[in-house]
DNA sequence: CACTAACCGAGACGGTACGTCCCGTCTTTCT
DNA sequence: AGAAAGACGGGACGTACCGTCTCGGTTAGTG
């Protein structure tokens, strides 16, 4: 039993398909059955696979989810739309349409919830969803400075915070509306939200 | 023969001391087992009631939970601090405070998770948790508008949206830092933020 | 729930019609949801008598279904049919058509496989159903005698054992074959049966 | 990709052994609880088995106790006793001394009632029972034949007919006698059934 | 080009919790 | 004062999934 510590595995290499399929079929279960009704074996079933083979890959319901649930933020983008207040109505819609999805809806916010208990969850949900979409703030702050709209950040550190904190608010806001206030977050919405991030409350109309 | 068609009921009548003793066992069952280890027969035995009590009173785990969450959320109040500014943080710092609470981190996000495929508990929720703080909006708008920091809002239609939108804009922000950031809501992130929504982006410092 | 419809209306003398109501509602049920699915909750509500008054009068499910049931063979008697085989064959026969009634082959058999562990519930089956009946042995043995089918019988304690012996005989072959064998007990199975039982085995023919 | 089309099913294979500790472990729990007290949450702690192992096997306490029960009476044999007389007595003492074991006396009768409102139940009580017995009869009946107690009977409907006839009242009057009387099932009363049996009331004397 | 190790499906396994039903007891109200 | 109504603590039900463990059989790389 010496060899084989390295590189090449022995036997029969793990199918590539399968796990395109399990994480099709986690999201078409999401979609039908919810977070709290979606059971491993059902997964298994509809992606045609065995319970075994799904759980050598995931170690259970959470990382599955957050795996699936990932994949859907990655097609939020901010094209140039002239101004920052036009941009920040963009991103909160198209993030708006990605929530509406009910396999986003019901996934994110239940291993959200999970992850207050489990802090390897929790780093991982940082990891695949949240850090990934801060890259969006930074783009929209750079071309607001080009365009002059906002003034250059010369402290790093202090940039770094107020990213962090802008995307806090962006999209706490949206889920917020969206899943607990359980209101439309439609254009007006949008509009009302930029015009009071821009300018803040002291302005003498918020719409 | 016209007897009991109001008031009295027959019959041996509810214990009150039940409710109040499932709830304290239901939030003392989320600190330590947390919400996906919860067991409403558990939760029953913690109170030292049957398990058919629990269910005579609550349809099930997700009703249970949003009631022995929102009592914590009543003792948000909004002292006085003197500028709109102060309100604000303290408000966002009291709410912090409470989400520090592992029987509150886990069991508000599972239930928000869960109201995203159930309309009734959604409903639910936003009776019992959302719109039940919403008066603290009012209160420090109307405060912030006697000192002069604020314009008056003629319109009360237009009134009632800004309210939910501001709500909806703290609560957000604060529940996304705290619980899918993970990042500690503190004295100064509460001061960047107030600033913030305050003055908006296009101020030149947001600290 | 307006009860009471009728005459007298003072006073509270409902008591003795609860006893012969709540007898009924127990046959009832046993006709319709046997012996194990009946509640003793479901007979209270049938007779309109609330839980609590029936169980002042019973100790539970297996007396008041021993109680239920032995009225029913009260109605067991043997007419003279002017021969000891005839005689047979018509109790036989008798006792079958009750056997046929659900309330009865229910509840005999289950208070008897209760009676197994309860030596209370066993002596009272003994008082109320079988030696209740035992006459019906003594009067055909006695006409007999008295047409001179069978010997006189002079030691009284060897009389005793027979009647037993003949009771345990003709009450087990017809239980038997109706419960157990589960074929019918008609006319021919009942001549068959008491010419065995009175020429037996070495007799040429049991027919 | 043909296989498997008969024969070896896929997956792991039922355990052998857990039938077995179940069945043994129903039995002991006869003993101690009885019918009503028996709790197949019990048996399978008993058995040392999953509850859900149980159900996978038995479709409810019924036809556990059935075959549980059936495998007592499989110890039901026909020695020759050199004549009629002593065969029946022989094997009405065995039969007694079965039906004096607890898990026997109990179990019997209890799933005879259920089978009153279950026709699939009876069937299988016939099945595994009460037709699995009825080779001594037959036994009986031939080695008698062979000695000259008894005449030939050359109608195979009617000698199906008689059979039955006899294991009725045999079985039945054991039953009746042990159970529903409660006496004792000794020597002397095994003889004076038998002498009855054999000669009938007609005949002088029955002991 | 046969071996063979790791994979695959199927499905039984020991468990835990579910939500329901009924038990037998106890309050409370109405008559 | 006595019966109805019905809530109470308790226990078993039969089901659904959990995550693990055999099984028989397949597949790719290596020796």
């Amino acid at each position: 039993m010496q060899s084989r510590t390295s590189g090449t595995r022995a036997g029969r290499p793990r199918s590539a398909a399968a796990a395109t399929a399990i994480l099709a079929a986690t999201r078409e279960a999401l979609v039908e059955v919810g977070w709290s009704g979606l059971t491993l074996g059902d997964v298994a079933t509809r992606a045609g696979v065995a319970k075994t083979t799904l759980y050598r890959r995931w170690s259970g319901k959470n990382e599955l989810v957050v795996d699936a649930v990932a994949e859907l933020f990655d097609e939020l983008e901010l094209p140039d739309r002239g101004s920052l207040a036009a941009d920040i109505e963009g991103v909160v819609l198209q993030f708006a349409a990605i929530l509406a999805r009910p396999e986003a809806r019901s996934g994110l916010m239940a291993v959200v919830a999970e992850s207050t208990r489990d802090d390897a969850l929790r780093e991982r949900i940082r990891e695949s969803i949240v850090n990934r979409q801060k890259h969006l703030v930074l783009e929209g702050r750079s071309r607001a400075q080009a365009r002059g709209e906002l003034p250059e950040e010369p402290d790093p550190s202090e940039s770094a915070r107020t990213v962090d904190l802008i995307f806090d608010m962006i999209a706490g806001a949206v889920v917020h509306r969206a899943l607990v206030s359980a209101e439309p977050v439609d254009t007006e919405w949008a509009r009302s939200f930029a015009g009071l991030l821009l300018h803040g409350l002291t302005a003498s109309t918020t719409a």
